[in-house]
DNA sequence: ATTATATATCGCAAATATACGATATGAAAT
DNA sequence: ATTTCATATCGTATATTTGCGATATATAAT
């Protein structure tokens, strides 16, 4: 790989980008299935719930909260996680993007498949 | 990575992920940005909007051809590419899951963060 | 038939992601 | 103060992804 493509792409492909990435694996998946229930917040209960060791599951977790979809309080021994739904929302939004773009396309017959 | 740890996860989850990671790429954004404008959908001109080269590019192409967000079809000496907006659109839906699971909660009050 | 052109595929190097044991950290219980 | 428990981080092995030159393939033009 060259150094840094990232410049040669527009801001918001590489966000879509790396939102896509962050949720790019069945564990980051399954991880934000369980907060959306609620099920419980507590760390150690998404471990259970995964077939993965400890280690692994906080691995995925840092990479959702890095990229800020979900947000993670220490209760005490425990540490908490949640969705943070706005910007949740606004990522799964982005992808509106893709329909306006077609719409606003010139020549909609010229389809060639 | 131990051997198949996909099994340990629900076939929705995989979906969900696999589709993410086809799309986990600026370049595989971009492209799919060009296809939506049907600026042209003519593979040679894919390639020149993109900061890369035309093998990898291809292979671009390629991954976003076997997951079925895009078709392809020759056309004499060239390849033309549109996107598969059913596919397209099934894919962006399953975001919906989470906000289900978020509204059937039993105890949405139970937030700690 | 030969050549030019467009695209796909191969092979490899480098970068990144994944998994997990071992260990560190830090709060709570004893 | 020491131990216990929950979680994070480190180090490392392995797997996957990415990028590209070289090459194959196949159509069109000469």
């Amino acid at each position: 790989m060259a150094i840094n493509r990232k410049m040669d792409f527009q801001a918001d492909e590489i966000a879509l980008a790396d939102f896509a990435k962050a949720i790019a694996h069945p564990a980051r998946i399954a991880i934000l299935k369980i907060l959306a229930q609620q099920k419980s917040c507590i760390c150690g209960e998404i471990v259970e719930g995964l077939p993965l060791a400890q280690a692994t599951v906080s691995q995925h977790l840092k990479e959702l909260k890095v990229i800020g979809l979900i947000k993670g309080t220490i209760e005490g021994k425990t540490s908490c996680y949640c969705i943070d739904w706005e910007v949740f929302n606004a990522f799964v939004g982005q992808f509106g993007v893709f329909a306006e773009l077609a719409q606003n396309a010139p020549n909609q017959s010229q389809s060639c498949c």
